[in-house]
DNA sequence: CATGAGGATGGGT
DNA sequence: ACCCATCCTCATG
């Protein structure tokens, strides 16, 4: 029984569900948290409000993989009910859910590979995340502005009602120190998600710092997020075309918003020009940016050859000139 | 009414 | 000098 292949795992889990995340926190019990994260048994309860889409897959994975599980989730945002959508999962002759007894080390093993991944994943949206917010992966070193633009960011990302003022002027030692109930009082509502997110952040740095310290490279190559060769790192401010490059290469997070067309060609659609406008604007600090004026940068781009209109032009599509 | 092309201006680096 | 951010006019569907 071969284990799963991780190139068809990711593939699975980041192009089967191209909408993910937005707008839904499902619980997770506190048992299946050990099972997917036993190396890590002091990151914080967070975990169990996983509400990113690994959790959302992992959380029928378990079910595939085990028996029957009494999950009391809502099952109406489960994509994957019945067979026939479990591609990768479902694969005959590729067991990753024999559903027999006696397989207990490949699905120990299977086990472990999805939490690398999930864990891998993780690490990297927040990467990803800190070079589009040009704000460094440890809450506790955030100014207040960082915390301000983390703030923004995470709400617009996920969708959250907006918290106004509620945490202006915290640091992010002080925003770290908060309580999941102290989010709850400061917020209307959804303060627990907001916690939930921070709590990832924070135990990503942990987990960060704790690799570092005992150079165990387990879960990234040293290349993957530890490089300092890339934009967000030469001090040099973004551009809008680097930007709007970053949100593409994230389909799963920002899906939603900006998509490729066909990345061979560098074509793009921008699927919502008022969200997209929004993010470039918390990213640099422009409140008022729309999307009249973000088109008027990236027309800006015609002339230096950076971005033009595809062949055939459509609304809100554009094409990178130099395609990667 | 949202988008699109592009001129003008001014700010920040 | 460069990269927008802002504002504006006119055109298009």
């Amino acid at each position: 029984m071969s284990s799963p292949d991780p190139e068809a795992l990711r593939h699975h889990l980041y192009m089967e569900f191209p909408g993910f995340p937005h707008s839904h926190v499902s619980p997770w019990p506190a048992e299946e948290h050990a099972k997917f994260f036993p190396s890590f048994p002091s990151m914080p309860e967070y975990l169990s409000r996983f509400d990113m889409l690994l959790a959302e897959d992992t959380a029928w994975l378990v079910r595939k993989m085990e028996a029957p599980t009494p999950l009391t989730r809502d099952e109406q945002m489960t994509h994957c009910k019945d067979a026939g959508q479990c591609p990768v999962i479902d694969s005959p002759g590729r067991g990753l859910c024999p559903g027999m007894n006696g397989q207990v080390e490949v699905e120990d093993r299977c086990l472990e590979q999805v939490h690398t991944l999930v864990l891998e994943e993780v690490l990297k949206d927040i990467e990803t995340a800190c070079k589009l917010l040009n704000i460094t992966p440890d809450p506790a070193e955030w100014t207040s502005g960082q915390v301000q633009k983390w703030l923004l960011w995470t709400e617009h990302l996920y969708r959250l009602p907006p918290v106004g003022r509620a945490f202006q002027d915290l640091s992010g030692s002080e925003l770290c120190m908060l309580s999941e109930d102290d989010f709850r009082q400061r917020t209307s509502q959804c303060g627990d998600v907001l916690h939930a997110h921070l709590d990832i952040w924070k135990s990503a740095a942990w987990m960060k710092e704790r690799c570092s310290s005992e150079s165990n490279h387990t879960f990234l190559g040293a290349d993957e997020v530890c490089t300092e060769a890339d934009s967000s790192c030469t001090g040099q401010p973004i551009h809008l075309w680097q930007f709007l490059r970053e949100l593409l290469l994230k389909p799963h997070n920002y899906g939603r918003s900006i998509r490729w067309l066909n990345k061979e060609k560098g074509i793009f659609k921008i699927e919502d020009s008022a969200h997209v406008a929004k993010l470039w604007g918390i990213r640099k600090n422009r409140p008022a940016m729309n999307y009249d004026k973000l088109s008027r940068s990236i027309r800006q781009y015609y002339k230096k050859g950076i971005i033009k209109k595809p062949d055939v032009s459509q609304r809100l599509v554009y094409q990178f000139v130099h395609p990667v």
